[in-house]
DNA sequence: AAAGCGGGGCG
DNA sequence: CGCCCAGCTTT
């Protein structure tokens, strides 16, 4: 039996009953697609039916505002992803009459839709012989083939994007593209897989060679840059607080914070009321660290070495807004975490 | 070619 | 604590 009927006859048996399994849907299939990059299928399940709810169709996500859209991302993490799906769904409204395209070439073109995203899309949706290759099928190709060319070189992506063509069946590209996928993410598990039970140990290269813990080969990313961030939580007699939304380049764009100070190392409470004055230009009060430890909040790039200063304004914030209102805003986990534990 | 972009789960 | 997850975009 070739690789790709065996790959088939084991998504036969142990396909997982996911939401987006039950259509075909390109708006689903999409939504489904976007929320998966980089994301455990686990994580995403909720935030797919979460979206579905308050968006059935690509012409409600399309009038919707960002800040919704934004919202309910809140906590999956990689923002642009919103964004860009916000922005992919006015296109297929205003250009595409709503209807998705349906050629690869078209598909790649929208925002937030590469190589991989394109080639589910239309696979999938519209059952075009395009080869998948996600991070689960380069596992099980270096593995099955035993090549050991790193995955993220460019050279790596041009050869296992060559193979994967070779490989797949034609016939069958829906299933077989989401067959080798959950095969990478059952079977062929990053760590300690379970070779004894796999339906392909008899040709496997890396387990003949015993390398399967080597494979597949991945450069190493650059170094983890560490950011001192002080937010300057300001409380008036009113109950209001300083609000902002977080502009131009960098993490999480077009989110909310508290006033944001980043400095270049921790600072003590008397340089947090200088920068206050300095650059909020309020008559500060007492001021309280909120959290005496330090909290760390660890992005795939960047620590964040965190301080949140309470600062009770002794006037009143006329640029404030009230307290009960910053929950409706979307935020980064940080403030999240940090306005459901704290009290005024 | 390399860097930037989130958050969580697991061994 | 490091690695990985149905990757894409920008520099």
């Amino acid at each position: 039996m070739s690789f790709s009927q065996i790959i088939l006859e084991w998504y036969g048996v142990h396909k997982r009953d996911l939401p987006w399994r039950t259509t075909i849907n390109p708006y689903n299939i999409w939504l489904s697609e976007i929320m998966l990059q980089q994301t455990r299928v686990a994580q995403g399940i909720p935030y797919y039916n979460k979206f579905l709810e308050a968006f059935p169709t690509v012409h409600d996500l399309a009038r919707a505002p960002e800040e919704k859209v934004l919202k309910l991302w809140q906590g999956l993490g990689y923002y642009s992803r919103a964004r860009n799906l916000h922005t992919t769904a006015k296109i297929i409204v205003d250009t595409y009459s709503g209807e998705f395209p349906t050629t690869y070439k078209e598909v790649l073109t929208l925002k937030g839709i590469g190589d991989y995203t394109a080639s589910a899309i239309v696979s999938i949706c519209f059952n075009q012989p395009e080869p998948v290759v996600d991070g689960n099928v380069y596992r099980v190709l270096a593995r099955y083939f035993g090549v050991d060319m790193p995955i993220n070189s460019t050279s790596g992506i041009k050869y296992f994007k060559s193979l994967a063509r070779e490989v797949m069946d034609i016939e069958n590209i829906r299933d077989y593209n989401q067959g080798i996928m959950e095969f990478g993410a059952i079977q062929c598990a990053p760590k300690s897989p379970d070779c004894d039970v796999c339906p392909l140990n008899h040709a496997c290269v890396a387990l003949k060679e015993d390398r399967v813990r080597e494979l597949p080969v991945k450069l190493k990313k650059a170094k983890i840059k560490s950011r001192y961030f002080n937010y300057l939580v300001f409380i008036d007699e009113h109950g209001k607080t300083l609000w902002e939304q977080r502009k131009g380049k960098g993490i999480w764009q077009n989110m909310y914070q508290f006033p944001l100070m980043e400095t270049d190392q921790s600072v003590d409470v008397s340089k947090i009321r200088e920068l206050a004055v300095k650059n909020i230009g309020v008559d500060v009060g007492r001021v309280t660290l909120y959290n005496t430890d330090v909290i760390i909040h660890k992005l795939s790039h960047q620590h964040l070495y965190t301080q949140f200063w309470v600062l009770e304004s002794t006037t009143p914030l006329t640029n404030g807004i009230s307290w009960q209102s910053i929950f409706d805003f979307p935020v980064p986990v940080l403030i999240s975490d940090f306005i459901k534990t704290f009290k005024i």
